[in-house]
DNA sequence: AGCACGCCGACT
DNA sequence: GTCGGCGTGCTC
């Protein structure tokens, strides 16, 4: 009988990165694979995982000290999803694993400390006798007090933690570990009748009229069969009065397991949508995979406002109907909460909504939903990925090209990665979705790695809006400085007129994006990032946006003494700024970092513009992303070029990818939008396909480019990023680092780049280098990352798949 | 991550 | 001589 188990300790340190053994004692019997359990290490008790039951006797071995649940956690899918994770991102299998678990560690350990058992006063007062008063006066509150915590000892006067150690040390006290078991199920009473109604009736009459409360409770269970703690409050019942019915035998409760909700969004009545022949055909291909059971992806390729929702939908009605479940991935629930409002309309209590601001309590209980098959459904962020769904049926990314699906610290991720391993080894079907399909998909698709469904028109055929393409250059030749075009001055004006709507996009936040002294040429730059400032209107100040620090604005120039210092370049500030002076009527509302600090303020700030409370919405990339206003006619964007001269090889991609998106804001109701984009390179590929709606041409001609400099799809790439806060010590880290990765460079189907400074060479006083490699052999490579031991250190950040090389 | 063990400077 | 600084190294 195996009667030990392999334990993956939950401790976030990436050397720790090996199963322990421990036995499990007969009074657990129930333990098995999957399950989580409290295991003592070191002089600690912490949370582990058990990955393998074995039945070798080895010495030496600790017990299992207690199960945290009663279920096992991790289902076989789970556990070698997380595997698999650990492998190939070169994370620790604690780091992998604690994806699945909410809220981070399980359970909640408090310290307390107590007098020692065998406690000599005589010796102790000896002891204490060389030692501040302060030392005697924490002895004798732990002696009077009993068991104490830290938290309570921290009142008192003296360094507490020497003193504790002190008394520890000469065993004059003892300090206990009582573990905690978190995220306790909330649970509610509900008053019921135990009599007939009839006797109930007769029991009510037979109360004299003084015993008034008794008497409404009775009649308000008569009425409703059952009653909550939040009906009795507003019946103004009190806990005395169910107390007095219960004993004399009338009422009595029962307790239920309630679901903490915050997403209480209010639910639209489902309208039954004919399907168009571009969703039928998509779904006829869907449909047999469901069915058969089989893993199978399909990457949907639908112009914005074709209807790929309703085709996600459909597959997830079909999946739901085979009792299989689905999980569906949004890019970030905040700005897609039109998805999920549809989704909930669609399938209501079936439906399980997982976000980043839900508490622990809330992500407890959706967890306990899904895991008992309460809810079929959980829509949300990357994170949805992990849910512990039983009987796999589907997974959906919708916008799979966005790089929010890529986790930008460790464990580093791709959510389309992960999708497409859960999905392989639970023979479910994969459905990618996007309009502006990432590269790397879209070459997957065409050598039939993904099943390619397009969907060319918009639903009820509405045109693509056309684009006019404005040459920021020839404005400038011909003396026009503003930041506002006429071409969209006249299409902003068209649009209030008719009483329509506009979206603006600039992508990037404050007023001027630097400020330089037009004397010496000197950019003003953050103290602690190497980046320049950028002007901020609130409170006249210049804000980095790495370090978000503030700095105030200098009289004169830090390097010549010159008071010529100017503001350069557009913000989204300065925009509503001249917004504001050409439509003084106008009602603008601007959506940036700046602006949606508060929980779910997109959310208010999009609904007041689908409102019609607004008639101009401006800002970052955020106005471009999932909304549907059919009075939204005009699309303005300021600078097309902003993420076009990023030095990164997915500059283009970005660039297209969010004209695209944005163009596709333009007329979705029944009346024609138009678009005008503002740029310095109008004859750049991927602003004339974006200004055309013109996939197939950019792809064309990305991927040419791709080829040549062997960039993703032809290769796979891995940053190292070395991190110091001395720039000397950094770069002589990245060459010793560089130097070892000799034997990967070995092989003819992998290049080492670098050592080269990242992009921004300093954040927050870090200095960062990287190292880029480029392989066709990624088994390989991984393999010799992982000999070398480098993923356990600190001062390194291995980056699998990244979604930029800056 | 914690916590122990361990080897060198400033004090009663 | 002791206290205590935080540099390695281990945790079944």
């Amino acid at each position: 009988m195996s009667n030990i188990a392999q334990v993956i300790v939950n401790i976030p340190a990436r050397s720790i990165d090996k199963p322990f053994s421990y036995l499990i004692p007969e009074q657990l019997p129930a333990i098995d694979i999957g399950w989580r359990v409290l295991v003592p290490f070191g002089s600690r008790k912490v949370e582990g995982f058990v990955i393998s039951l074995e039945d070798e006797p080895t010495d030496g071995l600790k017990s299992i000290l207690a199960v945290l649940d009663d279920y096992p956690w991790f289902n076989d899918n789970m556990l070698k999803t997380a595997e698999w994770l650990s492998r190939y991102y070169l994370c620790s299998p604690a780091e992998a694993m604690r994806l699945f678990v909410p809220g981070l560690s399980g359970i909640k350990s408090t310290k307390a400390y107590q007098a020692a058992h065998a406690i000599d006063c005589e010796q102790a007062s000896i002891l204490l006798a060389a030692k501040p008063a302060e030392y005697r006066t924490v002895l004798s509150y732990i002696l009077d007090h009993g068991p104490v915590s830290q938290a309570d000892l921290a009142k008192l006067p003296g360094s507490i933690e020497t003193i504790l150690k002190f008394l520890l040390q000469h065993k004059l006290i003892i300090h206990t570990d009582t573990v905690l078991k978190r995220g306790k199920a909330s649970t509610i009473r509900l008053i019921n009748l135990t009599v007939s109604k009839e006797s109930a009736a007769q029991a009510e009459q037979a109360l004299p009229p003084s015993k008034s409360a008794q008497r409404r409770l009775l009649h308000a269970l008569i009425q409703t069969g059952e009653l909550s703690p939040t009906e009795l409050r507003n019946l103004h019942i009190s806990a005395d009065t169910v107390r007095k019915l219960t004993s004399q035998g009338l009422v009595a409760s029962r307790e239920v397991q309630i679901f903490r909700n915050s997403y209480n969004t209010i639910i639209h009545k489902v309208d039954e949508i004919t399907l168009t022949t571009a969703q039928q055909q998509a779904l006829q291909q869907i449909g047999p995979v469901l069915k058969a059971g089989i893993h199978k992806s399909f990457l949907i390729h639908g112009v914005t406002g074709s209807g790929k929702t309703q085709v996600y939908i459909k597959a997830v009605a079909e999946a739901r109907g085979l009792n299989r479940q689905a999980i569906v991935l949004v890019p970030e629930i905040a700005l897609t909460s039109q998805i999920v409002a549809r989704f909930q309309a669609a399938f209501g209590q079936d439906v399980v909504v997982m976000h980043s601001k839900l508490s622990v309590g809330e992500r407890h209980d959706a967890w306990r939903r899904l895991h008992s098959g309460q809810a079929g459904i959980v829509i949300g962020a990357r994170s949805a990925l992990f849910a512990p769904v039983d009987n796999l049926g589907v997974i959906i990314l919708d916008e799979e090209h966005e790089f929010t699906y890529k986790q930008e610290d460790s464990p580093r991720y791709h959510a389309r990665q992960v999708a497409l391993f859960r999905a392989r080894i639970a023979g479910a079907a994969v459905i990618l979705g996007s309009a502006t399909p990432s590269v790397e998909t879209y070459h997957q698709a065409l050598s039939g790695e993904h099943t390619l469904i397009t969907m060319d028109k918009r639903v009820d055929n509405v045109p693509l809006p056309p684009v006019t393409v404005v040459d920021m250059r020839e404005e400038l030749l011909k003396g026009r400085r503003s930041v506002i075009s006429p071409a969209l001055t006249e299409m902003l004006a068209e649009a209030l007129f008719r009483k329509e709507q506009a979206v603006i996009l600039l992508n990037r936040r404050g007023y001027s994006t630097f400020v330089l002294c037009r004397e010496c040429g000197h950019v003003l730059k953050c103290r602690h990032c190497d980046i320049a400032l950028v002007y901020h209107t609130p409170g006249h100040s210049l804000r980095c946006h790495y370090c978000q620090e503030r700095h105030t604005v200098p009289d004169t120039c830090p390097e010549c003494g010159s008071r010529y210092i100017r503001y350069f370049g557009a913000g989204t500030q300065k925009v509503e700024e001249a917004l504001n002076a050409l439509f003084p009527t106008a009602k603008i509302i601007r959506m940036d970092q700046d602006t949606t600090t508060k929980k779910m303020a997109h959310d208010k700030i999009l609904a007041a513009f689908a409102a019609g409370t607004y008639d101009i919405l401006l800002g970052t990339q955020m106005v471009a992303k999932g909304h549907d206003i059919p009075n939204v006619t005009a699309v303005g964007i300021i600078s097309a070029d902003t993420a076009l001269n990023l030095p990164d090889f997915r500059a283009a991609e970005r660039t297209f990818a969010l004209l695209t998106q944005a163009a596709g804001r333009a007329g979705r109701g029944n009346k024609a939008g138009r678009v005008v984009m503002q740029t310095y390179n109008p004859d750049h590929y991927a602003i004339v396909n974006g200004g055309m709606h013109n996939y197939q041409g950019f792809y064309e001609n990305e991927i040419i480019f791709r080829r040549q400099l062997n960039y993703p799809p032809y290769s796979n790439l891995i940053k190292i990023t070395v991190q110091a806060g001395d720039e000397i010590q950094v770069h002589r880290n990245a060459n010793q680092l560089a130097a070892e990765l000799s034997p990967v460079s070995a092989n003819a189907a992998t290049t080492v780049i670098g050592p080269f400074p990242a992009s921004v060479a300093k954040v927050k006083d870090i200095f960062r280098v990287n190292i880029l490699i480029k392989t066709k052999d990624m088994a390989e490579v991984t393999g010799h990352l992982a000999n070398l031991n480098i993923a356990c250190r600190k001062d390194v950040i291995i980056d699998i798949d990244p979604i930029n090389v800056l």
